[in-house]
DNA sequence: CTGAAAGCGCTAACAG
DNA sequence: CTGTTAGCGCTTTCAG
């Protein structure tokens, strides 16, 4: 049966070195008092013991894990990755372990990863596009300090200061804005919006872009499009209403659908950007390396992720939350937009 | 300064429902020695103060901690972002929480991330992609479990039964064999082969290369190609050679270098796969995006993290680690590699 | 400068 | 069926 992991102890290497634990513990954590020389020496014997501090028995005593929750919607999606890359960077800077937890978009694992992270005392929690309502995520990590990044429960709309957690988002709406005003700009006049799942950036993306519209004076040449999946129905059906509306340009909520919508259009003999213009939203690697190269909206998703890192440290530390941010995004215009001047 | 945590603990719960701390650690982990009732009533008492137990505490005293370690060389690949999620899944199935350290492919940092394992006392830890030699992982997380994942130290390469590790790995070899076989069959008559980072993949993918070159009795038609990355200066020395040697097909050693090359060639007016065909390695989802679509190997990257999870769980829970294993591939055919019949 | 003792929050004998 | 006791591995007063 499971086998017991006996590791070295402080008292193994206590005995070693004839002295008392307390000794070893001072000389490891590098407490002054302790003369160079017994120091070395009980470094000495730790090593070569091959002692490890226990973290579990670390944290008890002291009373703080070191450790921040992690929670995002799932790793293989490229932007995440890249805060995620960000906060695990920032963190390790700071001695902090992070733990992670993918909710997949469901409410029940996200529950699940916080209930996880408040069994391990995470010091704070950040939670990547959740769906879940703030006052449950509090309440499942109290008293851990939150921040909510890009947070996709509708609530979390309005910026929110003076509260115990903080949101980092990103301007959507103006994103939506950019994308517009530069294809007005090489011509484009009838637009369609290739929706993403329902939650908040969706409808912050599609808000952008029926201000910039209504401001040029063409509100309601908006059209709305489910969004597709890989699945070859959803993008048959896609297909079939572009094909039917021919709008000059179709906004799609990221660059993982653009790139899918792309493809099925390819499919159907659609050239892009001759014959539609097409645009995504986050800047993923990828999306520099698609023929033709798509046009979109860069996040700073790495400093995302830093930032949270930043705002929970803070919160521990000082006990007081930062105020939310909301991050500019930057137009990234590519070969999916050029278009020769449309009608 | 650092607040401390303060949280419900047992006793807390014990006090208030009036019975003692064994009673409801008895109660709340469902020992059947208490009464339906008294079960209850702790239970409704524990939720009601939002009682969450300290994992610390129990593993300190259970001497178990239930916790996987994970190492990536990167979470913004594609391919381990895959791994990972299998890797994660399955240990959640399990009941098993996992706690992930990021490498970027640095002996230095694979080292902190093992410490780490070793600190929070990891049952088991996957090295995905590691360099580090196995003897070190070894010493560095024992007396945890360990198992290599594509492990890319070459004395990796023979299987390795009888040992504390297990390996999983693919078929590399084959899978290169096979793109030959494939592009050989299309009409193609010479090839290069780009390079990745100088690890035992790139290695192993390039000998099943040569191999099926081989057996065709085109030996010393393969050339080499430093691989490039997204910074232009390596990408244009790349190119150049392309266009110098104008081989019929380009066998790069991943997906994301091949779009990489793709979108080079391209820039310089190289069709693909008409005037050259080129592969890829991995199957990433933006391998079917792109356009072309890219003929590639499919690793099971998913299984690959589930059955990583398997092995240690049996190792720890058996006390002896299943024999290494070798997953198959499977050639994926798509644009990129269908050329008209060549000369 | 160093050791002895107490205790972090929890579970597991061992009595009752 | 339940409480008391001891102790997981570590840090930290408090004495010496």
């Amino acid at each position: 049966m499971m086998a017991h992991l006996r590791r070295v102890t402080l008292h193994d290497v206590a005995q070693d070195a004839g002295v008392s634990a307390s000794t070893v513990s001072r000389a490891l954590n590098g407490d002054r008092r302790i003369p160079e020389n017994t120091r070395a020496r009980v470094e000495y014997v730790a090593t070569r013991l091959g002692y490890v501090p226990n973290q579990a028995a670390r944290s008890l005593v002291l009373r703080a894990t070191h450790t921040l929750g992690l929670l995002v919607p799932g790793i293989t999606d490229p932007m995440h990755g890249q805060v995620v890359a960000g906060f695990e960077n920032e963190a390790s800077v700071h001695g902090f372990s992070v733990i992670m937890a993918s909710s997949y978009d469901n409410p029940q694992r996200e529950s699940r990863g916080l209930q996880l992270f408040a069994r391990h005392q995470a010091e704070g929690v950040a939670v990547l596009g959740g769906i879940l309502e703030q006052r449950q995520v509090l309440a499942a990590v109290h008293p851990s300090r939150v921040v909510f990044l890009d947070g996709e429960n509708p609530a979390l709309a309005g910026d929110t200061s003076d509260l115990p957690f903080g949101c980092i988002r990103v301007e959507d709406a103006a994103g939506g804005q950019a994308l517009v005003e530069h294809l007005l700009q090489v011509g484009c006049r009838s637009f369609a919006y290739v929706e993403g799942p329902a939650v908040a950036s969706t409808i912050a993306r599609k808000q952008g872009i029926a201000r910039a519209l209504r401001a040029a004076g063409l509100d309601d040449t908006l059209k709305t499009y489910a969004g597709a999946s890989l699945d070859p129905v959803s993008t048959a059906t896609l297909v079939s209403h572009v094909l039917r509306d021919r709008p000059d340009a179709l906004l799609c909520y990221d660059d993982r659908l653009a790139l899918i919508v792309m493809d099925a259009l390819r499919a159907h003999g659609l050239r892009v950007p001759a014959d539609i213009a097409i645009t995504g939203f986050d800047d993923i690697p990828f999306a520099a390396l698609s023929n033709p190269r798509l046009t979109t909206v860069a996040q700073p998703a790495g400093d995302m992720g830093k930032l949270a890192v930043r705002m929970l440290l803070s919160a521990i530390q000082d006990d007081v939350m930062p105020p939310s941010v909301r991050l500019p995004v930057r137009l990234i215009v590519r070969e999916s937009s050029r278009r020769v001047q449309a009608a």
